[in-house]
DNA sequence: TCCATAGTTCTGAATATATGAACTATTGAA
DNA sequence: TTCAATAGTTCATATATTCAGAACTATGGA
C-alpha cells in the first residue's frame, strides 16, 4: 500500500477540482468534509456510506478528491482522518471553493418541489 | 437535425456545471463567451479552432456546454452564435460562475513561472 | 440547381469509472 | 506472539464516456 499523495498547492488546477466535483457523491463528500463557511472539520465515511456505495467505490471518491488537492489524508490509528484543504485553496483561487459549496446547498435545499406552487 | 436543447434554469445542476467546466477546452471556450465580468458577449469557433481540435469534437464540447445550461446557442444564417446564461445561472448559484472564470484566469495567468521572485 | 460553409450525427476505438474479490495495515485481545 | 476484527486499498474486469474521422444536414448565395 503506497503512501498517500497530495499534490502541492500550487500543482491544484481548476480544471482538477471542477473535474472531483463534478460527481454528486464526491460533492456531497466534500459539503460535508469542509463543513459550513468551509471550516476545517473532519469526517469520516458514515454519511455517505448510509447510501448503499461500495467500499472500493468510495476509496476511488475519496482518492479523486485528495488527487485535486481537495482534500488531506492521515491514517489515524486503524481509520482515516480527512480534512478539507480550503484554506489553501483559498489563496489561490480566493472564493472558488466558498461558492461551490454554497451553490451545492442553494441546491439541496430547493430539492423538496414546491407542493403545485403555493398559490401566491 | 433535431433542434437544440436547452435546459430550463431551475433544472441546472452544480455537479453539471462542474462537469461542463472539467475539461480545459471547454472552460476555455466558455471564459471566451462569457467574457470578462460575465458580460453577455458573443463568440464563434475561431479561438479554439485554432487549437487544432477536430469539428466533431468541438460540436460535443459546445453540446455539453449547452446542455449544462451554461450558454444558449441560436443559428444565425449559417453560423451558430452562443451566449452564456450568465445571468440566469447567477440568480440560481450567485457567484458560482464568477467565481469559476476567475479561478480560471488566475490559473492561465499564473502559467508563466514567475522568474525567481521579482524581490519585493 | 449546385456549391460552399458551418455545424451535427454516426460509429468504432481509446479512455475512464464502478464494483466485487482479494489484499494490506492497524489495533486489541487471547 | 498469533489471531481476529476493522478500515481501507488495490486488482481485474464489466460498463460507460469521450474522441475523432466519415457521412450527413441546414442555410445562403451564384
Amino acid at each position: 500500500m503506497r503512501p498517500l499523495t497530495h499534490p502541492h498547492v500550487d500543482d491544484i488546477t481548476v480544471e482538477g477540482i471542477m473535474h472531483a466535483l463534478s460527481d454528486p457523491v464526491r460533492v456531497a463528500i466534500f459539503a460535508d468534509i469542509a463543513g459550513s463557511a468551509c471550516s476545517q472539520n473532519c469526517s469520516n465515511y458514515l454519511t455517505v456510506r448510509e447510501k448503499e456505495i461500495p467500499k472500493s467505490t468510495l476509496s476511488q471518491h475519496f482518492k479523486a478528491l485528495r488527487e485535486a488537492g481537495l482534500i488531506r489524508a492521515e491514517r489515524q490509528g486503524v481509520e482515516m482522518h480527512n480534512t478539507s484543504r480550503c484554506g489553501e485553496i483559498d489563496t489561490r483561487f480566493p472564493g472558488l471553493i466558498a461558492a461551490i459549496v454554497n451553490a451545492h446547498k442553494v441546491q439541496s435545499s430547493g430539492k423538496k418541489k414546491p407542493a403545485k406552487r403555493p398559490k401566491k
